[in-house]
DNA sequence: GAGCCGGTGTCATAAATCAGTCATACTGCT
DNA sequence: AGCAGTATGACTGATTTATGACACCGGCTC
């Protein structure tokens, strides 16, 4: 996973705690005490999900929530909130902020780390260091292997990285940008066309195991991951 | 094994009891009574195991325990609970502090042992003495030797360090990061190419046997120790 | 204390791989 | 056929690793 983790969380005791808890299971932890410090950090750096209290001084948690949710860059970041009251009504208040999920006080870090996890794994699949395995094509991000019917694989790290990408999610289209941002990264400027190049490039990979038909090509539109040979 | 343990058990029959065990099974135990007496211990020496009795007198045992969670010094410590209590909500509370593993009282020395040996294999596979063999290499912490298809091998201080940790967690690619913070440790300051140089040092070790070749450059990511050809 | 030595970290350079671009060939569709 | 969108092969600069050399350090010997 080793995901990079913004927390907001006024409470002294608490922030350690949990800063604690995350960085033991692996993850990139910056902790801030309320939101103007938050909305400080996010305009240098893009965190991969966002734990925000409830209760915080000034801009309550819901608040900041609700003004990320408005800003298209941040919208994609998944955001749990964590709040000590358990009433059904706020927790449905809390989604329709546009949270991911909420979580109440008090939690296990076990549980935390568990949703983290769920709520990575719904928004970037990609993220998590999941076995992938599909039409007996193999991705394993741990050790950082490919395998094709048993047979290993040999791809770049961009071939690596885009099979990755697809094999998390298959059977959708994506166009050049939109594989530029995931892939690449949102930051980097490079011709729509390498886009073309590396699927080429994956293919060839693929091919002793004759998995490159995988790779399919929507004409007009992009490139799908598909098990269907259709 | 060989490791050092500080235990933390008010009960002097108790404490004396597990001392001789512990010792009779090769450890370096440091009997405490009470979270304050465990705390200077700490100050001056980091063992590798706690051992933490529940109930204690003035701060209990899950109190001390969650403090040293929160205090990154002593974080990466294990620490076993010894427990009275068989309720699981107590279990789950004592996990949830931080604590590797608990024990419920009364327990053999056998299990305890045991479960020492399976903290320690967690937190730091290379620290336990185990015997190590893949393919034909074989690492022996205890004499401190490597052989290779019964050949010896001979490697310096940081390459054994180095095989070792890769040896006791193969299949998975280690930035060359990691294998800082994993083997030279996290309070070095070294380039990261550094790492390189050790790692062909280790290859040229390997040689002789033709063991070489389980030490596998990732391109991009970092190396990886692999039984795997591919 | 001088000199030797194994062990380490750094660096410069060579070698290996890769990424991005482009020109050109190819394809499917109208 | 004509057009727009893709595939392909080749090329070049850039990045990443491998390698050999070297300087430094602490311990030891004489």
């Amino acid at each position: 996973m080793a995901a990079n983790i913004l927390l907001v969380e006024d409470e002294p005791g608490i922030q350690e705690l949990l800063k604690f808890n995350l960085t033991q299971a692996g993850h990139q932890v910056t902790a801030t005490g309320d939101a103007e410090e938050a909305l400080k950090f996010l305009k240098t750096t893009l965190p991969d999900v966002i734990l925000l209290d409830w209760m915080l001084p000034g801009m309550s948690g819901i608040d900041l929530c609700r003004r990320l949710r408005n800003d298209e860059r941040y919208q994609p970041i998944p955001i749990i909130m964590l709040t000590a009251r358990g009433e059904e009504r706020d927790k449905v208040l809390g989604l329709d902020t546009g949270a991911d999920d909420y979580i109440t006080k008090p939690f296990s870090p076990r549980e935390l780390v568990s949703r983290i996890k769920a709520v990575l794994r719904r928004r970037a699949p990609q993220m998590t260091d999941e076995l992938v395995e599909i039409n007996g094509l193999r991705l394993d991000p741990i050790s950082h292997r490919v395998q094709g019917r048993g047979q290993a694989l040999e791809l770049g790290p961009t071939e690596f990285r885009l099979l990755h990408f697809f094999m998390t999610h298959p059977e959708r289209v994506y166009s050049r940008t939109q594989l530029l941002d995931q892939v690449w990264g949102d930051d980097v400027f490079v011709e729509e066309r390498t886009v073309d190049v590396h699927i080429r490039r994956l293919r060839l990979a693929l091919e002793p195991s004759a998995h490159a038909e995988l790779i399919q090509t929507v004409r007009g539109s992009g490139y799908r991951f598909s098990a269907d040979v259709g």
